[in-house]
DNA sequence: TTTAGGG
DNA sequence: CCCTAAA
């Protein structure tokens, strides 16, 4: 999975593909969503532009400021090697919040940030997140295992993983951040856990009596949602599944980086960048339209005008001569809270593996764009940029964005009638300004060793927001080498267009298995839904028919020789219980079909578990 | 929707 | 994990 996936750009995530959980649960996707991730994009691009032609563009940026003291430790990953592990990782600074806040700030970076949190904070104070991190200092950015645990006496590195959440703040100089010490409260069992929006934030499960931490599995507690979607164009017409990016889990990032590109090529009118590289991409697949450049229809659009959801998009991307463009950019969407365990023996590959699976999860499930102003959620999707009230440009500071869980609030894929949109006015606009942010992008893709990289990346970053250019802080959406970019997608995993895609394996972990293997022995192994609600309610990757499928095999396992065994190792001790309980509830069946036997065999075996 | 099983 | 018949 991980292979060719390329999470650098923040813009990625805001373009993931929700992948489906279900096939039986279809979600219908919401245009209006969509629009919320091209006017962000397009604001993006616009924001590049401006800030190309004018130096004075900064101002716009300076609005952003990162509201909240938050601590998060972010990792930055990108797997663009062949090997799995392979990703990086950096630590951003970022503002404490609410969990149902947090949203509101904005990280400038190159990468998707992984935050790290206490499971703990979480509930304790009322969902608030203490998170790590750091923007420019790299010293601080790393991902310290030891801070989060790993060489606690738990042993276990937590990694929290909330709701997704895209921060802006100000591009002028992330290292203004505030850089708080890393709290030592990562000794809960891990949660491979997505949090929720809000209300969801502070889930948890208890799943067994030895481990009655709370325990959030990655996901958010949306449960598995299956989304079968089209992709619409930049230009906002659908496109044949075939042609298009299809939201599947295996490929969240392909399409993500799909998106990137609609965002280079679509909606920035960047520069310098040539039709014949447009076609380019559109051959390869990408959604790009042959023409490229704005329509000049979108061109003519005046901001005013702009009253329902096209307009606000032709006025996103309006010309860069009209002072009424929003202006702002997001340099990074922030994956917070991504917690992780993993025991202290485990190798640095294996604890690598275990964030790469989580962020994977996480991106498997989903997500959405919410858009703040003033630290308020924007619900209506419809309503102008002005008349949410942040047209200004001195409202920039109060704009924010985030990015959630949760496939079927922003149901990515639009219908093609609510997505007018604007066409790219210079075909001959691509990122040119771009090739510096290409650049780092590449670097990060290519540091193979992610920690002892990412010092590294972090230069990259900062390198680019120099203070006379702020555009150069913007995100890269790396457009710089077009065929590798189109390719990666294609290539790598053409095959990967269908909506129902299998889903990623994700083997239990011994702590699930332990989990499971508690809940069957107190609920028995007909009563699947309980189970799942009981110990794995906030595990959106675990449908009580993956739960039943597992005891299938548990008892599976339990019943053939060590050797005959693969995989992880189950404990020999959990595989007994495994039999246990089987044997009990096995029994327990009988009883209920055959009283009298059923109350004899009661008597004889106390309990599943022994 | 949930169970139960086969694939 | 997926798919589905049944309930």
């Amino acid at each position: 999975m991980v292979v060719k996936r390329r999470l650098n750009c923040g813009f990625d995530f805001s373009s993931i593909p929700k992948a489906p959980r279900s096939s039986r649960r279809k979600v219908s996707s919401k245009t209006d969503d969509v629009s919320a991730i091209d006017l962000l994009a397009s604001l993006a691009g616009k924001l590049l532009e401006e800030s190309e032609s004018s130096s004075n563009s900064t101002n716009a940026f300076e609005g952003f400021s990162h509201q909240d003291g938050k601590m998060k430790q972010e990792h930055v990953y990108n797997h663009n090697k062949p090997c799995k592990s392979d990703f990086s990782h950096q630590a951003n600074l970022a503002s404490s919040k609410s969990p149902s806040e947090n949203t509101s700030d904005v990280s400038l970076e190159n990468g998707c940030v992984l935050e790290q949190t206490p499971v703990s904070d979480c509930k304790s104070a009322g969902g608030v997140n203490l998170l790590v991190g750091c923007v420019n200092k790299k010293e601080d950015c790393e991902f310290h295992v030891e801070s989060g645990g790993v060489t606690e006496e738990t042993g276990v590195v937590n990694v929290d993983d909330g709701g997704l959440i895209a921060d802006t703040f100000s591009l002028k100089d992330p290292s203004q951040l505030p850089v708080q010490s890393v709290p030592n409260g990562y000794r809960n069992r891990s949660k491979l856990v997505c949090r929720d929006d809000d209300e969801n934030y502070c889930k948890y499960y208890k799943f067994s009596d030895k481990c009655n931490k709370s325990y959030r599995p990655l996901t958010w507690s949306g449960g598995h949602r299956r989304i079968k979607k089209s992709v619409v164009t930049k230009y906002g017409r659908a496109l044949p599944k075939s042609k298009c990016f299809e939201d599947t889990k295996t490929d969240g990032c392909l399409k993500a980086l799909h998106r990137k590109r609609k965002l280079c090529y679509g909606y920035n009118p960047w520069k310098h960048e040539t039709v014949h590289r447009k076609r380019r991409l559109s051959d390869k697949g990408l959604v790009v339209n042959s023409d490229g450049g704005l329509s000049s229809e979108s061109v003519t659009n005046s901001p005013e005008k702009g009253e329902s959801e096209n307009g606000v998009l032709s006025t996103a991307i309006g010309l860069p001569s009209e002072d009424s463009l929003v202006k702002f950019s997001i340099k990074s969407l922030r994956i917070p809270e991504l917690f992780i365990e993993v025991p202290e023996t485990a190798t640095v590959g294996s604890l690598k593996r275990t964030v790469m699976e989580a962020v994977t999860a996480l991106l498997d499930d989903g997500i959405s764009i919410g858009v703040l102003v003033q630290g308020k959620k924007v619900r209506d999707d419809n309503n102008t940029l002005s008349q949410t009230g942040f047209s200004c440009r001195e409202n920039l500071s109060n704009l924010g964005f985030t990015l959630e869980p949760g496939p079927e609030k922003l149901g990515v894929p639009l219908r093609s009638e609510n997505h007018v949109m604007s066409k790219p006015t210079d075909s001959t606009k691509l990122p040119e300004r771009s090739a510096d942010s290409l650049a780092c992008a590449d670097y990060v893709i290519n540091s193979t060793n992610c920690v002892e990289n990412k010092q590294e990346l972090l230069p990259c970053q900062i390198d680019e927001q120099k203070p006379s250019s702020d555009s150069r802080a913007l995100v890269p959406v790396s457009a710089l080498e077009p065929e590798a970019l189109a390719i990666v997608p294609f290539n790598e995993k053409p095959k990967r267009t269908e909506a129902s895609q299998r889903r990623t394996r994700r083997p239990f972990s011994v702590t699930e298995v332990e989990a499971l293997v508690h809940a069957v022995e107190e609920l028995g192994t007909g009563r699947w839904r309980d189970v799942k609600l009981t110990s794995f309610d906030n595990a959106s990757h675990r449908t009580y028919v993956d739960l039943k499928d597992k005891w299938k095999t548990l008892v599976h396992t339990a019943s053939i020789s060590p050797q005959q065994r693969r995989g992880e190792p189950v404990p020999q001790e959990l595989l007994d219980r495994v039999l246990a309980a089987h044997r009990y509830w096995s029994q327990h069946q009988v009883k209920q079909n055959g009283k009298h036997q059923a109350a004899a065999t009661i008597v004889i075996e106390s309990g599943p578990s022994m």
